[in-house]
DNA sequence: TTGGATGCAAAAGATTTGCACTCCC
DNA sequence: GGGAGTGCAAATCTTTTGCATCCAA
């Protein structure tokens, strides 16, 4: 495998475009949970003149296909997660951050997506798990002011 | 208790006022996690002056004071859950309505968010546990066109 | 009386869309 | 060459805000 963005998009059946790569390189590995106007912006930097069009795109594409995970956790806007493994998330509602929640925690244990085909009756395609509260830098903040 | 909806209001330090007692009275009950929008076009028959200002601003204060859910499982606007007892939640991608579910669900039994005080040294005020898919309806409508 | 609440309208953000031009396959 | 992709701008949708007026306590 010669160049892993190349790969992921002809699998899911996308032109490679610059643009597309560079959304690509930029997420891999990211764990700053992005929006898309976070990612837009980062873009703009090396591609002045990329779209919010493309971003949009791109993203909504790459997510449909399953290559990366769009989160409803912040109430205003969506994130993107490249990481599609188990794995859960804390919002913080005081600096909106969105952190990776450790597997490990115990009751996570018996929750696993891949093996909840349906529920009620309804078909699973997703399964979040969203913490939200206060996380400790902010707590800490708080306490000291 | 003569009116629940003067108690609950009462409660949070609010003044009873008409449009809020029917914000609260359309609630109660309501099991279709209705958006501020729908809950607004659904008073204009009873108060067609009625303001969106005022529906989001009573909505917004009910769940900051923990007597309705902010649900973050509709990817593009929020949707308000009167029950605030422990369940979770199932959004059809499809037809876009949001469906309880059951508790009895058995890997739902460990995950009690009166149990869960910090994750990761970050403190947890709220925990949502979303499902997303196709609800059985829209599955046996796209299963018969 | 008076501070909180309401209605209205405009503003602010996030996301989507239409379209002509571009460039990957 | 053809069609998907891009950039740009305008449109759409949700939510928030400013402010004058109103009314519950």
């Amino acid at each position: 495998m010669r160049n892993r963005t190349i790969e992921t998009l002809k699998e899911i059946g996308l032109k490679v475009t610059p643009q597309r790569q560079a959304i690509l390189k930029l997420l891999d590995g990211n764990r700053s949970h992005p929006s898309a106007d976070s990612i837009y912006r980062q873009l703009l930097g090396e591609y002045p003149r990329i779209s919010f069009a493309t971003v949009y795109n791109t993203l909504s594409k790459l997510a449909g296909a399953g290559k990366i995970q769009e989160l409803d956790i912040d109430p205003i806007k969506k994130r993107f997660d490249p990481r599609t493994a188990l794995h859960y998330h804390f919002y913080c509602t005081s600096c909106g951050r969105v952190f990776d929640v450790a597997c490990e925690t115990p009751f996570l244990g018996t929750l696993d997506p891949a093996g909840v085909k349906t529920i009620d009756g309804h078909r699973v395609d997703a399964i979040q798990l969203n913490f939200k509260g206060v996380c400790k830098e902010c707590a800490r903040k708080q306490r000291g002011s």
